[in-house]
DNA sequence: GTTGAGCGTT
């Protein structure tokens, strides 16, 4: 069972593959995704991993949650769903 | 510096 993780308070100057280093010290990392502007493709300083096994996730969490990362409080925690956000069934306002 | 814009039509 695979599990989304939010992570937030990122440094700018993270990148994907330094996140799935990361995580993939707890278990198997399936996709990793660091959030960028559409506008300006600089970071927004918050990304997403997804890991294959749920309680892996949960470890990695447990484990990076609120630790030093590139000089920055990391933030993990679970994932919401962007359901919240507009599909790309069409362009919203 | 905090919860994802993938494509102008899926």
């Amino acid at each position: 069972m695979s599990k989304k993780i939010y992570v937030g308070n990122l440094s700018y100057e993270a990148r994907e593959e330094d996140l799935e280093s990361l995580f993939s010290q707890y278990g198997s990392v399936s996709s990793v995704r660091i959030i960028t502007d559409r506008d300006t493709n600089r970071s927004k300083g918050f990304g997403f991993v997804e890991m294959e096994d749920s309680s892996a996730a949960d470890a990695a969490i447990s484990a990076l949650n609120g630790t030093e990362w590139k000089n920055r409080d990391l933030k993990v925690n679970e994932a919401r769903d962007r359901n919240d956000r507009p599909q790309r069934g069409g362009y919203r306002y």
